[in-house]
RNA sequence: GCGAUCGUAGCUCAGUUGGUUAGAGCGCCGGUUUGUGGUACCGGAGGUCGGGGAUUCGAGCUCCCUCGGUCGCCCCA
């Protein structure tokens, strides 16, 4: 690499090959799971006034005081790349009027920016998957919006990552924990950690999930939340375990879980990896696979009516690493033209398969070695060889690689042919799928019972 | 923003207390083999040792600065 080429940005990367299908099946597997569950597509901006950001998530907090792409346009109005999706979509559904769609259940995906440290499963350019629900204000929006996250990590084939919940109530239940904690943690404030004594000032919450071993002895008998929660907040928390229950989405209550923005009332959720697993060990230090909640003060915040709102996020990277890399899907059949003469009727043939949804391939270049080298690596089910005398017959060689058969065929039955292939490894397929099935039908007891 | 650690060929890495022309494996190209996949053997291309400065007769190796990667803290998906 020469001193000239210009450096990637730090914190963006390059996806290539094994890992970007595996990240292509998070989103696909992303849009098939929104559908089943009638999220409709949305489509957003990458950068909004900084208001938006600022406003709704709070001065305050990490993300806006120190990790926003905010920057003067030309017009001299200060905007920001954005730094997470759900202030966009509030902003969206106020100024475009979507209330008349209420309660919206909207989707989404994309890059988002935040200029932090980059490190494992943690970029300055990153992407996320997003799942909201607006207009909603009763739990049973949650229960959805929750049995959709825990079918995609199901359907995304991710195992050891568990649902931890928790609730923050209403406005006013948050506001008179959070007063208690100020209370109880300023009375030990010395002998707190260096980063719980500024969280003190900022987000008394926070210290509540700290790491530093300063702090956990006092953690125990720490202010619950459950203490101060409303009846209807004790309600609603309690309609959305019982929900989760009925759907059959395992959760497991996490009271120090809150989250960093300012707009979170209700329900907060994490996926996170178990201790220990697999999951755990791929994702580094960053433990949050999918995170989310309810806003219900969000839309106020941005000066609109008051909406009650629920919603999660994924990182695409994250749940990438979780997935493992995915083989790039194999070639169908290969094309091997024999010199500059053939090229044409190549492309005839080319042209053929690829219209009959063949996937194909070209291999023109090097020795005829190489090309058929080539052939075989690509995983194609035939070779297409097209040389002088194949052109003078009007003919192709249609060469079998998994048993190296080679026969002269007329052009128009390739495609057929090929097909037939496909529908052989098709079944081999499903044989051993049939021979898995039968397997696991060996460990099933007399009265059905998986052992 | 803080801390640790690492940057040598396209990739993975070796390179001794500072010493002649910086190496290996894989990959790539060619040959043994003129229109057929594998293996083996032979040959070839490919490097300003991340960048800049300092010390020295001499730096891939020591020192300083800087950029980047990785891993933590903070924060977060």
């Amino acid at each position: 690499m020469s001193k000239n080429t210009p450096k990637a940005i730090r914190g963006t990367q390059d996806i290539f090959g094994a890992d970007a299908e595996a990240f292509a099946f998070v989103v696909e597997t992303f849009e098939r799971v929104r559908r089943l569950y009638r999220f409709r597509r949305i489509e957003m901006p990458v950068f909004e006034k900084t208001e938006v950001f600022a406003r709704s998530l709070g001065e305050t907090t990490d993300v806006v005081s120190k990790e926003m792409y905010s920057f003067e346009d030309r017009g001299g109005d200060s905007l920001t790349l954005r730094p997470e999706f759900t202030a966009g979509i509030a902003r969206a559904y106020l100024t475009n009027g979507w209330q008349q769609h209420a309660p919206l259940k909207a989707a989404t995906h994309g890059p988002l920016f935040r200029y932090e440290r980059p490190q494992k499963g943690r970029y300055r350019q990153f992407h996320q998957i997003d799942a909201e629900i607006i207009g909603a204000a009763e739990p049973q929006a949650d229960v959805e919006l929750l049995a959709m996250a825990d079918q995609l990590l199901k359907e995304l084939g991710i195992e050891g990552v568990r649902l931890h919940l928790n609730t923050l109530g209403d406005g006013t239940s948050r506001e008179a924990w959070r007063a208690a904690l100020i209370d109880y943690f300023s009375a030990v404030k010395d002998q707190l950690s260096e980063d719980s004594q500024e969280r003190l000032e900022k987000n008394p919450l926070r210290i509540l999930d700290s790491k530093d071993g300063r702090d956990r002895p006092f953690l125990v008998d720490a202010p619950k939340i459950d203490d101060f929660l409303s009846d209807e907040a004790r309600a609603f928390f309690k309609a959305v375990t019982d929900g989760l229950d009925a759907a059959g989405v395992k959760w497991v209550r996490a009271e120090a879980l809150v989250r960093g923005l300012d707009y979170y009332r209700h329900t907060a959720f994490e996926f996170i990896p178990d201790e220990g697993s697999a999951a755990a060990d791929a994702l580094g230090a960053q433990s949050t696979v999918l995170g989310g909640g309810r806003y219900d003060g969000l839309m106020e915040s941005l000066g609109g009516p008051a909406t009650p709102a629920v919603g999660w996020a994924a990182g695409i990277e994250r749940l990438a690493m979780l997935v493992g890399e995915i083989a790039e899907p194999a070639v169908d059949a290969a094309v091997i033209p024999l010199g500059e003469s053939a090229l044409g009727n190549a492309m005839a043939l080319l042209n053929r398969l690829r219209r009959e949804h063949i996937s194909a391939e070209i291999f023109a270049s090097g020795k005829i070695k190489k090309r058929m080298s080539r052939a075989n690596e690509s995983g194609a089910l035939a070779a297409l060889i097209i040389g002088e005398d194949e052109i003078s017959s009007g003919k192709v060689q249609f060469k079998t690689l998994a048993t190296g058969e080679q026969k002269l065929l007329d052009p128009a039955v390739v495609p057929l042919r090929v097909l037939d292939l496909k529908m052989e490894r098709d079944m081999e397929n499903v044989a051993d799928l049939f021979a898995d099935f039968e397997d696991d039908m060996a460990v099933i007891d007399p009265e059905g019972r998986y052992t």
